[in-house]
Order: C-alpha cells, then sequence, then structure tokens
DNA sequence: CTTAATAATGACTTCGAATGCAAAGTATAA
DNA sequence: TTATACTTTGCATTCGAAGTCATTATTAAG
C-alpha cells in the first residue's frame, strides 16, 4: 500500500508509461484521450491508491469547489434546517461547504478574512447579524454571493427571500378577524436586518388595521429571550391578548412563560403567533401558528443562482421571492376582552 | 483598488523592493525577518489589499487548515448543537470546518472520496452511520480521526465518548424504582452503533433487575420515527408503562403521539425517557426525564485530541469517556398497574 | 495511395507561497 | 583591526495537477 508519500499523477505516468498529461487528462471528461490510454491510466491509478489532489488543482484551476455558507448556530431552529438542505444541493453542484458561524456582528471581519484567502467560489450569507455593508467587498475581490432572507437596496447582490410582508400581513389579519385588540410585538436583535424588518411589517400590519402604539418587547431569536423577554413584559404591563413573535423560537418561549408563570391559557386567554415554520412547532404540545418559509425552494434557488453566477461572473444580480405558507395551529383563538 | 488580476506576494515584493521569499517571511512569526523589512512589506501588503493565498500554502505546507466533519442532520437535534461547539473550538484553534453530511450508509463512500482528494489536516466523525470499518482507510491516508460517542475495538482510533452505560443505567434505575414492569425499548435505525449501544445497554439494564423479554421497537433518531413506531407498537400490543428511547427526538414523538392518539398521559399513564439532553427537551411542555451529555466537554476534548494527533501523528490514540448528567423531568411517574 | 483533417500525445509552463541553501550584512569577542 | 558568530536576505526549487502548444498518430476524403 501507500506508505509514506502520496501518490501523484507523476508516480501514475511511469508506471502506466505516459506523460502526466495523459493522467491529468484522463481524469477530466471531455479531454483529448484514447479510450486505451484512459483505461490504461485508470486502471494503474487504482492500482497504486491515486486520488487526485484537489489543492494543487485549486490552485490552477482557480476554483476551489468549496462554497462559503455564513451561519449562525446558537438561538434560532431554522439555521440548521437550512444549513442542512443548503450543504445537500451544494453538493449534488459538486461544492463543498465551508462553514462559518457568526453569532455577533464583531466576528465578522474575521470571517471575511478567510474567505479571501480560502479563494471560495462563491459565499450564501444566512447570518442574522451579517451586515450587509460588507457586500461591496465581495464585490470587489469578485466572489459572488447569495443572500437568504435579505435583500439590499440597488440589486448590487442576489438574493432568495420569503416575503415577510405578505406573511406577516396574513398572520395579523387572523389576528384581527378573531377580534384582538391588545397586541404586543416581539422583535429579534436590532442589530439583526430580518429582526428589524420583521418588526417593523408587524407594525405596518397593525397600523393599517387602525392600531396604533403598538407596545415591542426584544429577544435574540432564542427560546429563553422569549421567555425572558414576555416575563418582563408581564411584569411591568396587563397582559395582551396576541403576541406576533419575529419567530418560532421565540413563540414557544412566550408560549412556555404565558402557561408556567403567567397562568394564561394558550390560545384562550392569550393568542401567539411566530415566523419561520421550524420543524418543532408541529409538534403536538405547541402547533404553533405561523408562516412557514418555503426552505427547500429557497435553498435550491440560493444554490442554482450561486452557481450560475459562478459559471457567469457578469450576469446581473438576481432576487427571488416566495410566499410563505400560513399554517393554521392551534395557537390562535377569539379574542377574551 | 484590485481589478482583475488577484495581488500575488511578487507584487508586494516588487512595490516593496524585497524578494518574494521576503514577503513570505514576514507573514510568518518566529521567521528570520528584520521588524524595518516585515514592517515595510504589511505595508504594502496593506495598501495594495494582499491577502496570502491560502490554497497555495496549503500545497506547499501540506496543511490544509480544514477539517472534516461528518454530521446528520435530518433527523436528530443533538447534531446541530454539537457542530456548532466543534466550529467554535475549531476557529479557535484555527481550523476550518468543510462540512460533510451523512444521513445514510450509502453516501459514506463518496464523502471519503472527497476527504482524501481536499487534503484536510483531520476528521471529526459523529454521524450515526459511520461505519467503524473504514476507520483503516484513514490510517492508511495518514488522517487523524476523532470518532464522537463512538469506540472502536483495539483503540485504532481517539474517540471522545459519553458513557451510555452509566447513563442509561440511571434512567432505568429510576423506572425500576418508580415501579414499573412493562417497558417497550424504542431504538435506533440498526445501522448505527450508538443506537445498537443504547439498545442492548436498556436490554442489559432491564435484565439486571429481572426483566426479560423487554420488546424492542426502532425508529430513525426523528420525532416522526417515535411517533410511527409507537403508533404501531400500540396497534398490535397493550401498552407499556414505560418508554426507553435511544434519543430525545423520538422521546418527544412518542410523548405527543401517546397523548394525542392513544388517550395515554405522561406520566401518569405512561412513563417516558431519552438520552442526550438537547435544548428543546427542556421546553416546559415537554420536561423529558433524560440524561444531558457534556457536549462542552466533549467538543472541546475532540478538538483538542484532533489537533495534538495532527501535530504529532504518532502519538497514540486516546479515548476520553465522560458520565451524563440525569435530568429528571415530568415525564416519570410511578407505576399505575 | 496521397492529401487533408482530426485526434492523441508529451514537453514545458503555470498557479502562488514556502523553504533550503548560500551569500551578504551586522554584531560580538579577542 | 581581524576573526567568529549570528541574522537577514535573495535565488532557486518545490508542492501537484492542468493547460498551451507543437508534434505525431490516426482517420477520412479525394
Amino acid at each position: 500500500m501507500n506508505k509514506h508519500k502520496r501518490v501523484t499523477s507523476y508516480d501514475v505516468a511511469k508506471v502506466a508509461g505516459v506523460s502526466q498529461s495523459a493522467v491529468s487528462r484522463a481524469f477530466q471528461t471531455g479531454r483529448s484521450v484514447s479510450d486505451k490510454t484512459r483505461e490504461k491510466v485508470l486502471a494503474t491509478a487504482n492500482e497504486l491508491g491515486y486520488k487526485p489532489n484537489a489543492i494543487a488543482r485549486m490552485l490552477i484551476t482557480r476554483r476551489s469547489g468549496m462554497v462559503a455558507v455564513i451561519s449562525s448556530s446558537r438561538v434560532n431552529l431554522v439555521y440548521p434546517e437550512v444549513l442542512s438542505l443548503l450543504n445537500e444541493r451544494l453538493s449534488e453542484k459538486n461544492e463543498r461547504v465551508l462553514l462559518f458561524n457568526l453569532d455577533n456582528a464583531a466576528g465578522l471581519d474575521d470571517i471575511l478574512e478567510h474567505i479571501w484567502t480560502f479563494q471560495v467560489d462563491g459565499v450564501i450569507a444566512l447570518a442574522a447579524h451579517f451586515d450587509h455593508k460588507s457586500i461591496n467587498k465581495f464585490k470587489q475581490h469578485q466572489i459572488p454571493v447569495v443572500l437568504y432572507n435579505r435583500r439590499v437596496a440597488g440589486h448590487s447582490a442576489s438574493s432568495v427571500c420569503c416575503n415577510h410582508e405578505q406573511g406577516i400581513f396574513e398572520l395579523v389579519d387572523i389576528l384581527h378577524d378573531f377580534g384582538h385588540k391588545d397586541y404586543l410585538v416581539l422583535a429579534g436583535p436590532d442589530d439583526s436586518d430580518v429582526a428589524q424588518e420583521r418588526c417593523e411589517l408587524a407594525i405596518k400590519a397593525l397600523t393599517d388595521k387602525g392600531i396604533n402604539d403598538v407596545p415591542i418587547a426584544y429577544g435574540d431569536f432564542s427560546y429563553q429571550s422569549g421567555r425572558q423577554a414576555f416575563s418582563n413584559y408581564m411584569a411591568t404591563h396587563s397582559a395582551p391578548t396576541a403576541v406576533v413573535c419575529s419567530n418560532d423560537t421565540m413563540a414557544i418561549g412566550v408560549i412556555d412563560e404565558a402557561r408556567e408563570n403567567c397562568g394564561l391559557r394558550v390560545p384562550e386567554d392569550l393568542s401567539v403567533v411566530g415566523f419561520d415554520g421550524v420543524n418543532a412547532v408541529f409538534w403536538h404540545s405547541y402547533q404553533l401558528t405561523t408562516v412557514k418559509q418555503p426552505i427547500e425552494q429557497m435553498t435550491k434557488a440560493a444554490v442554482d443562482i450561486l452557481v450560475e453566477q459562478i459559471a457567469t461572473p457578469d450576469n446581473p444580480a438576481q432576487l427571488r421571492v416566495w410566499s410563505g405558507a400560513l399554517v393554521q395551529g392551534k395557537t390562535v383563538g377569539p379574542a377574551t376582552n
């Protein structure tokens, strides 16, 4: 077997009695090699245990076969689901995932440094704290980017989005139809674009219904922060009848806090809606009323667009938007006051 | 700014009036360069927007700065949590995560092919379907591996594990103390080592208590499979009073199925225990009795061991085992029959 | 059986940083 | 001042595959 030194294309060439070029060509499709030579090369390669060195290939082809995915993790159950699908789609396109974790805005610079040096073919950014000001740097470095659920003015980067406006308006419609008048909006961290957008849309939807001055509480998209925020709110205010949460994980936190520590039944005393449609909200004890993002379609499109931009970098940036699917769970009921 | 061509160390060298070697050395610590030269180089590098090309460095140093993490995703909530921590620890050691997803045994060969060609510095394997027979191949390719929750006979690879035996015995102890006699063991997929181990240990623990012929149902570690398995079992058997599940996610599935479709209250009519201690089981509606793995310590150790093996490949493989922490939730009660 | 067109092949160069080695520079000791 | 030790520096080579180009082998056409 192969002892200490790696088997290179030269080794294979020597044994097979051909040139290194022939070996290289044998491992590519659509290259000018006779079947005879290719067979011979592949046979001896197999015999010697030769595997092409991807690093050397990257250097000369200037393609790394890696896509950087900038995700978050700590808090929001939606990230693992999206990451998993992205990984699958990218594998099909023969791209590997180089994973970066961004849980607070401070980490971004470090991640960018690594992205430049690693020569990734492209980037998919889904982290909540991803700062869209850094998008220009990608352009300078000529690295295609696809933003996930984050649109940027002027279309300077492609993005795939769920239509938050439609989704949140539908949720508010339902609450309104049930006669709710006392609302609380539970927003995400204020340095997150998605958080900001969803919060503003909730306020706007409520204003459209003639409901003004809605109080806003803040969390960080995590379960604990949902509980904490609701607990804090209840300590100084009377109970609302409906809570519009900027994501599912916080919504579950609110439900648990309401049931455990506030003596409120959901949905009898309190209606709660979330956003995302993560798997866990469909569990029987919660059955949250929420909007499910079409993450299969969104991740597929994100990868398709990215791969296209890698192949033809001069193609214009594009934006694709999907409607979310309203899921009528069991956390919304008629207003009681 | 930099237009179309990448800035290389030669460009910096020319502008700074030094040799390419000097530039290279300026970017490394502990190299023989005068402070004056280093400053000059770093200044012009900054000016030209030069970033060292990691690919070229990988080729010559034979270190990629990447660790392959083989994870699963579909089903078990424990993976995202572990993955996130691994990523954090590896970043601290200046290693990037190259992510591979293994959701069924068939995908392994493809992943291995990629691991060889990408010249990763090391591998951390946590996927349930990771087949320990492939460990020898890593040795042949001289790539250090750390197994997560998977020990292999003969210590041919390092591993960090949670002491499943202790944990499962403690869980069974509790159930036994509550007087349970009618058990169901819900096992994971039979091509998974962890699944097999936990199942056997549950049976062993029960046998030690004098309880024999315990029925076994099978799932795939997912919520849905937990529901399905319990539903199937109930269709042809009378209800057990206690279910020992091989992971938390399935345990939650069992609880939901019992409550929703079987008219069983948990814990009054049915006691359920899980394993792992994923975040979601602490949510108020579940509060599962389970064993929490010390994933902070385990991931830290996995990374430390791997980094050590990368630095000194001839060091012997090591095994580190932690006890899990019993979490007394609210899903276990006295036996009713 | 030529001639023209096409396919297959190998020699050589390239990608960009790191490093062994020898030469040149600087500091220390006698 | 000279001999010696140590530090800086640049040259040339290396990592391993891929691509360019010129040459040779093969096939098709006339």
